[in-house]
RNA sequence: GCCGGGGUGGCGGAACUGGUAGACGCAAGGGACUUAAAAUCCCUCGUUCCCAACGGGACGUGUCGGUUCGAUUCCGACCCCCGGCACCA
């Protein structure tokens, strides 16, 4: 029977798909498992090879855990508002509502030709009124706790956007888009208070089985930090300003202090005679791009307002400068500075000559200080709090200054809160009317969802306004409360909003009384394993858990933390060209640190114009865009899905990145053929009885391939559960090898015939090793057995313990820790034994034999190690 | 600079809890089959040295040092690569 790819892998699709195979029951006796891959915002260029990475794995895994008797819930769906959609509409001209359906069925089509298990009765998309309705009901959640807040703050504004950004989409203080230097324009806009929620996503973190490098990003962008505020007294004056001091036993070493250039006493505390230029300073800062300003290498600038503050420690008089080193969106705004013991502050009172004292010594005497020493040690220098250790002082000032009035302990974040408000069309729009006499009015529940209007012109409006500004149909509303005449709202909500709750949707994904059920929640909930690329390591997984936590609460859910496990794939890279800058040409820069870039990307058609000798070939991440993209589909012609899912999860681990070439896959293809040659033939002569037919007594050859399958079948389930498998590929290959080897005709008559009962244990039990990775080749063979229905819901093959056991094992002896000799013994041979024969072997004889016996060291089962001496 | 991950043959990668380094695969070379090619099957394949051969020795997991009977694995210092953060007070 010859393997046509072609012909049995649609048949399996369409099979799969009439029957719905993969759909997840919501009332099962088996235990439930929700598996998820975080779902893709649906673009115009289509899936290629490296998508997979990612959904091939979890496919493999949802299939293995089916077999194993879990009720697995694996759905899919669009992220499909945002940006990106917008910014693809605006390319084609055509209506993102229109164009989105088109992508997503591509998509789909792309993900059922992979043969992924996925439950398409739950397919979701955040775009769709039925899905949105409920992003805005969350936002009324939010703000009826107190959780949505709307303040003026400068946004990210993108010039050639035209458009506002969050934090997360400036790269560098460039667009993530397209790479201009952001500015900064104050507007009105939506928040949500997820600082609010700070310690608990910092503490909970401790419980999740996440890699330890995620939690760090998620920790760090938290970025607790724990220290004082204290407050000092600006001279002749009634104003007082505050700092966050991580050091508050340096106190007595503040010697200056800084502003940030936008601290709203800067303008009160300016004398005249600075006022000239403190606001030169301040209109300098603030026209600076963002990009400029974030280059920690640029020498320290700033201005004395020619204000004076007076330390609470010692009552001395501490000059006030404003700079732009220090950032008003931190802390307080405002630092006092100690230059002793801080780099920044130690280089910008080097620069201006302003007092430097030592506070802290390594050893409790007072030196010169060459440069800033910011580590702990003995208090100098600081009255009657000399000799104190850093810790000891920390905690007697703080009590000082609370019982003082002066200070208090602080716990400041590096978080800020959530900018949601988006000033464009292609989002869900906030659901909040602006009353004049009411003021901000939620709209009611029952009114939602606030419906996205179709409009002709959904470019951005350029003034910063969302196009929903300018349909007046739209903005024209009576308010909720009073009746009167009001407006609506016109800032949509950012795509994180729709991410940050759709893994409950698809729990119950036509649910029009409730985001989704409590009973179902309660049974599907929390995600048990979830995977995705590592860009949204901060962003995405931060937002969803602080909404979940905002549902727990509000007793809506009754956990904390939505998602149990979490792996991030590795991407694929591929060869890519390119080409050196040419002379003095602007290859543009990357970051802060002034790189130049010395690649340029050469694009398909521009390839064959170019000098074949100076094209200089690179690995980069595979995308349409860089024109350097390999389809499933060309794939699949060439050597079938089936083969195509092996290499992507043999090629490297699946966190790891991988360079792709196709060459690498003739070896997976050549596995696949030879797998199912072997089971094609032993399915001729199947013995479904074979349980019962098994010899009791079984020749070695008999007895050694029965062994191997029964390893292969430990370790096989054992790889996939650990997300292992490139190795639990490479156990089938070996299995293969093994019956190939045990099936091959014996010319020189030695050895049994193959087994007929053991040549069906195998080809059963093969079978469904091989289902989660070549599910279409599998089920046909499972028919071919005359097996029914799918390997998906068959039950995956226990292994025998004792037919695994091995009998004889490979003794290593070392002579000093050096290989000398490998003996084989029965497996069962006590550490007394394995000694005497250790020593009794001709070769250790040799080896020893000029010199004095030490000692003998025994690992059971494994080796003899003999210590002598020369 | 700080945080996280990593560095193993020509290549992708494997190695349980400190115990045979290089599983599995790719590429390469040799052979069988074939009119021929493809496919398939068999053999070799870290470096180096000794041997006619069978065999055997030395070295070898980024570098240097340490702990240990024994280190890819543990500890210290350093170099390099990837990702993230970055004047965070």
């Amino acid at each position: 029977m010859h393997y046509d790819p072609k012909t049995i892998e649609p048949k399996w699709q369409r099979r799969w798909e009439d029957e719905k195979t993969f759909r997840a029951a919501d009332k099962s006796a088996k235990p439930k498992y929700y598996a998820l891959e975080m779902f893709p915002y649906p673009s115009g260029s289509g899936l290629h090879v490296g998508h997979l990475k990612n959904y091939v794995p979890m496919d493999a895994f949802c299939r293995y855990q089916s077999m194993n008797g879990y009720n697995v819930l694996h759905p899919m769906g669009w992220d499909a508002f945002g940006q990106p959609a917008e910014n693809a509409a605006i390319q084609t001209g055509r209506n993102p509502r229109d164009l989105v359906p088109v992508y997503a069925a591509n998509y789909r089509r792309t993900l059922k030709l992979a043969g992924c298990s996925y439950d398409w009765d739950r397919e979701i998309n955040s775009s769709d009124p039925g899905y949105y309705r409920w992003t805005q009901w969350f936002f009324l959640l939010l703000h009826q706790r107190g959780l949505a807040y709307r303040a003026t703050a400068p946004i990210n504004w993108c010039p050639s956007c035209k458009t506002g950004l969050a934090n997360e989409e400036v790269k560098e203080g460039r667009c993530w888009r397209c790479d201009s230097p952001v500015e900064k324009r104050p507007m009105p806009q939506w928040f949500f208070r997820i600082t609010a929620y700070a310690d608990r996503l910092l503490n909970d973190l401790d419980a999740l089985d996440w890699s330890e490098g995620m939690k760090e990003m998620q920790r760090d962008w938290i970025g607790r930090s724990e220290g004082a505020t204290v407050k000092f007294v600006i001279r002749n004056s009634k104003f007082e300003v505050e700092v966050f001091t991580t050091r508050p036993d340096t106190l007595f070493g503040a010697t200056f202090m800084v502003l940030a250039p936008e601290h709203p006493l800067v303008g009160a505390i300016t004398t005249a005679a600075q006022r000239g230029a403190v606001e030169a300073y301040v209109k300098k800062a603030q026209g600076e791009a963002e990009i400029d300003r974030l280059n920690a290498e640029r020498t320290k600038t700033g201005v004395f307002t020619g204000a004076s503050a007076v330390n609470p420690v010692d009552g001395r008089e501490v000059p006030v400068w404003i700079a732009d080193y220090v950032m008003m969106g931190y802390g307080t705004g405002a630092i006092m500075c100690v230059p002793g013991h801080d780099a920044r502050d130690f280089e910008f009172a080097r620069k201006f000559g302003l007092p430097i004292v030592q506070v802290v010594s390594r050893d409790g005497s007072r030196y010169e200080l060459a440069e800033a020493e910011p580590g702990e040690g003995i208090a100098v220098n600081s009255g009657q709090y000399d000799g104190l250790t850093t810790a000891e002082f920390k905690k007697k000032i703080t009590a000082w200054l609370e019982a003082e009035g002066i200070g208090k302990r602080t716990v400041n974040y590096r978080i800020r809160d959530w900018l949601i408000s988006r000033q464009r069309y292609w989002g869900a729009p906030i659901p909040i009317v602006h009353c004049p006499k009411c003021g901000e009015v939620p709209v009611p529940e029952h009114d939602l969802p606030v419906l996205l209007p179709d409009v002709r012109n959904y470019q951005p409006s350029g003034t910063g306004e969302s196009p929903l500004a300018s349909i007046p149909e739209f903005v024209h509303t009576q308010c909720p409360d009073c009746g009167g005449p009001a407006k609506r709202e016109t800032d949509t909500m950012g795509g994180y909003a729709c991410s940050s709750w759709y893994f409950f949707r698809f729990i119950d994904p036509a649910n029009d009384k409730a985001f989704a059920g409590r009973d179902k929640l309660d049974h599907w909930m929390p995600v048990d394993f979830y995977t995705g690329g590592i860009e949204h390591a901060r962003s995405h997984l931060l937002y969803s858990r602080f909404w979940t936590k905002v549902l727990f609460d509000a007793g809506y859910v009754g956990f904390q933390e939505p998602f149990k496990i979490l792996k991030n794939q590795g991407s694929l890279l591929a060869y890519t060209p390119g080409r050196k800058p040419f002379a003095g040409e602007d290859a543009g820069t990357e970051g802060g640190d002034e790189k130049t870039l010395d690649w340029i990307l050469l694009k398909p058609h521009e390839l064959g114009k170019f000098p074949q000798n100076q094209v200089v070939w690179r690995w980069a991440r595979m995308s349409k865009s860089k024109g350097n993209v390999v389809t499933p589909e060309q794939i699949a012609e060439k050597y079938g899905i089936d083969s195509l899912r092996v290499y992507e999860m043999f090629m490297a681990p699946f966190e790891d990145d991988v360079q792709w070439s196709e060459e690498g896959i003739h070896g997976s293809h050549r596995f696949v053929c030879r797998a199912w040659r072997w089971l094609a033939a032993a399915a001729a002569q199947f013995d479904p009885e074979w349980r019962t037919h098994l010899p009791a007594e079984m020749p070695t050859e008999v007895r050694a391939v029965r062994r191997k399958l029964h390893q292969t079948i430990r370790k096989v389930g054992h790889d996939i559960k650990g997300f292992q498998f490139n190795t639990a590929i490479a156990a089938l290959m070996e299995l293969c090898n093994a019956v190939h080897e045990y099936n091959q005709p014996r010319e020189d008559g030695q050895g049994p015939a193959p087994d007929r009962a053991v040549v069906s244990e195998i080809a059963e039990c093969m079978t469904l090793l091989l289902a989660p990775f070549t599910p279409h080749m599998a089920d046909e063979l499972w028919s071919t057995l005359g097996k029914p229905g799918t390997t998906y819901h068959a039950q995956w093959p226990a292994h025998d313990e004792s037919v695994a056991a091995v009998n004889e094992i490979t003794l290593v002896v070392q002579v000093n820790g050096k290989l000398r000799d490998r003996i084989t013994v029965p497996a069962n041979t006590v550490n007394k034994e394995l000694e005497r024969i250790a020593l009794e072997s001709n070769k250790i004889k040799e080896a020893i034999k000029s010199s004095t016996l030490v000692k003998v060291l025994v690992v059971k089962g494994k080796l003899v190690n003999i210590v002598v001496s020369r």
